[in-house]
DNA sequence: ACATTAAGGTTAT
DNA sequence: ATAACCTTAATGT
């Protein structure tokens, strides 16, 4: 196991009231390990063993239905604890962490959990934040998927990645890792087809570029506009 | 207003 | 060459 550095954690939100001892302690106690993209993580329903922070790279959080057919729930960025069931009383994984491109994460045993944050200004208080912070944007969502109109719902769910993993470049705003119609289809709750059309109108008419597995918002404020109509 | 079906085209490996 | 991904049109609810 290669010997992490400091510098990996500081900064970060659920450590940012940490001094540099502290954080030498959590290091210590971590694990680290590469996902190529399209690897799992960990799985739905599966022993909670561990939980994790993203180093690196961006995660689609997917949830299965009865019927078989997966929807992304959520993205997670680096920087963010993700797999955080021991966070309460839960000993398996609500749903399956899948790496949308190739990624870097700390993890560590499930056991030190009460630990942290016990022992860790800020650690419990900055967790919880998080975790409201992606309740509110799960049932946000969820509202929008049962009153919204298919292109409000594509037109949130590109911006939302855009604003989240965005990256400015030349013509506009970048998507920062690889989507697909189809998955693009997973978090809106409609048809690959039906966003292909969608992102070819959009295109079209200036607002983005797309070309496979890869989304550039050219007009953000069209895109904007879509979304609130 | 959207899904489904079907058929064909393009791109990565 | 094959699979994965994307496009478009026609038809259906």
């Amino acid at each position: 196991m290669p010997k992490l550095d400091e510098s990996l954690l500081t900064g970060l939100p659920p450590f940012s009231q940490l001094n540099r001892a502290q954080i030498r302690e959590i290091l210590d106690q971590a694990g680290s390990r590469r996902y190529e993209e399209g690897t799992a993580i960990f799985r739905e329903g599966h022993d909670a063993e561990s939980f994790f922070l993203l180093l690196d790279g961006y995660l689609r959080v997917v949830r299965t239905t009865q019927g078989g057919d997966q929807i992304i729930v959520l993205h997670i960025s680096p920087g963010q604890l993700f797999g955080i069931a021991p966070a309460l009383q839960r000993d398996t994984y609500p749903a399956t962490a899948i790496a949308a491109a190739e990624s870097i994460a700390l993890s560590w045993s499930a056991r030190v959990w009460s630990d942290f944050t016990a022992r860790y200004p800020g650690f419990a208080t900055e967790s919880y934040k998080t975790l409201g912070q992606r309740l509110g944007q799960i049932q946000e969502t969820l509202t929008e998927m049962a009153t919204q109109a298919v292109e409000k719902r594509v037109a949130c769910a590109v911006l939302r990645m855009a604003n989240q993993s965005g990256r400015k470049t030349p013509n506009g705003i970048e998507i920062a890792f690889p989507v697909t119609r189809q998955n693009v289809s997973d978090m809106t709750g409609t048809t690959l087809h039906t966003v292909s059309r969608l992102l070819s109108a959009w295109q079209r008419d200036g607002i983005v570029e797309s070309t496979r597995k890869h989304i550039v918002v050219t007009d953000p404020h069209a895109l904007v506009l879509l979304s609130e109509q």
